[in-house]
RNA sequence: GUGGCUAUGGUGUAAUUGGUUAGCACGGGAGCCUGUGUCGCUCCUUGUCCAGGUUCGAGUCCUGGUAGUCACC
């Protein structure tokens, strides 16, 4: 089991200082979850993803029910063992998934829509390539194109055997173009599979139920009543938060008020480097992204100056680090030219040292907030 | 020196044997990629060696030049 304390609440902001205990080890809050979605940090050793001072990893049910399964993991030792992570580890249920490989899928849309959202998804209205009951969702596997079922029970089930320290509960991520009666619709049955999902947990693992509602402030609200309700051991934040920066902290700061303070709230996969001070500011404890290695692999590193596109080709004159302000090992030991050239030779390498480099950054970031929360100025 | 062959973006190549707006890859440039199906996606960039000729129409055929290459002397 988990044990959360709230060391200090900001009177500035919605924002707090907290310890998360887990049977792996405590997290100080707020952190950034790294995103190990089949069980690593792409490109990454486990070593070096300590060596960024991530404090917590997320692996994802349903990648890893796919390969290797989860039988396999568990005759290994689980996954703590099996990944050599001996540290706090979360497991995503598949959720997602029900969005990505649907919806997402076939309107070739991120969870995040630009601009405004014109309503294309109804009530009763089904992906093309799954579908979603009242028990689950029938997937066709992006592997092999065998058709498997997730459900509450089944996803309990699966992250029992791979043994993180807090699982979540099966949920569906609506698609951001979803009209408020496919919403409704999406909602109620999340809810339903929320109390399966507790109700399937036979372990002594920590349980997140996860909040839904879209960008309706009514629905969220609901969504945080109904879910709060439950003897969940912390909270998820779901779905989409509105298409730009200042919507999406508007929408935090609902869930920031309507999540009980005494138990965690993990944010699910939004954190681009400008979005963090502003889900920190929203009382927000853990949130993952996968914006520090995704992009880490396609060349941009964060960094105190913003984005740098490593591609360039104007960076093999460079001899600088990729921030000459952080204290990262690869900014002390390698150059942008150095770096770049790798990027430009297709060096595996390039994404090693880009993606270390933004999870220290990111890590670097967070510490200095819960610094800035600790001495009243944040 | 003589004869043969070749000449298409920065690089490597394609164009139904005279028929749309000269295609593709790499390179170069600009973007995009938020609970990771993708070391990915989108867009842009630049060319028929030179001078003539035949033809409704020439990268393609003809003549000359230039350059490269092979063979022989």
């Amino acid at each position: 089991m988990i044990h959360f304390r709230v060391l200090k609440q900001s009177k500035r902001s919605r924002a707090r200082l907290g310890i998360l205990s887990t049977p792996h080890g405590d997290v100080e809050t707020p952190t950034l979850v790294g995103v190990a979605t089949q069980g690593a940090i792409k490109a990454l050793m486990t070593d070096d993803v300590v060596a960024t001072h991530t404090q917590l990893l997320i692996c994802n049910t349903f990648h890893l029910h796919l390969k290797p399964g989860e039988a396999i993991v568990a005759a290994h030792g689980k996954l703590h063992k099996f990944m050599h992570w001996n540290r706090p580890l979360m497991t995503d249920s598949g959720g997602f998934q029900v969005f990505s490989l649907g919806f997402g899928r076939d309107l070739n849309m991120g969870k995040i829509l630009k601009g405004a959202s014109s309503e294309r998804v109804r009530a009763h209205d089904q992906p093309q390539s799954l579908t979603i009951t009242e028990h689950g969702v029938r997937f066709r596997s992006p592997v092999d194109g065998h058709s498997l079922f997730l459900g509450p029970k089944e996803s309990i089930a699966i992250q029992q055997k791979l043994g993180a320290d807090i699982m979540f509960a099966f949920d569906e991520c609506p698609p951001p173009v979803a009209g408020t009666a496919y919403l409704r619709e999406s909602l109620a049955r999340t809810h339903r599979w929320a109390a399966q999902s507790l109700a399937a947990r036979t372990s002594r693992q920590a349980l997140y139920g996860i909040v839904q509602g879209g960008k309706f402030f009514r629905l969220r609200k609901e969504s945080a009543r109904v879910i709060t309700a439950l003897p969940f051991d912390g909270f998820g934040i779901g779905g989409e938060l509105g298409g730009d920066k200042a919507t999406m902290a508007r929408m935090l700061g609902w869930m920031g008020d309507l999540l009980p303070p005494a138990k965690p709230r993990h944010l699910l996969g939004t954190g681009h480097p400008e979005d963090i001070l502003g889900i920190v500011r929203a009382g927000m404890d853990t949130f993952d992204s996968i914006a520090p290695t995704h992009y880490g692999r396609h060349g941009v590193a964060f960094t105190s100056a913003g984005r740098l596109d490593m591609k360039k080709t104007s960076f093999l004159k460079d001899d600088r680090p990729l921030d000459p302000k952080c204290g990262c090992k690869v900014c002390h030991d390698y150059s942008r030219a150095y770096i770049t050239h790798l990027f430009r030779a297709k060096e595996i390498a390039a994404m090693s040292l880009v993606s270390f480099h933004n999870l220290s950054f990111y890590n670097d970031y967070l510490a200095r907030l819960r610094r800035d929360i600790r001495r009243g100025v944040l």
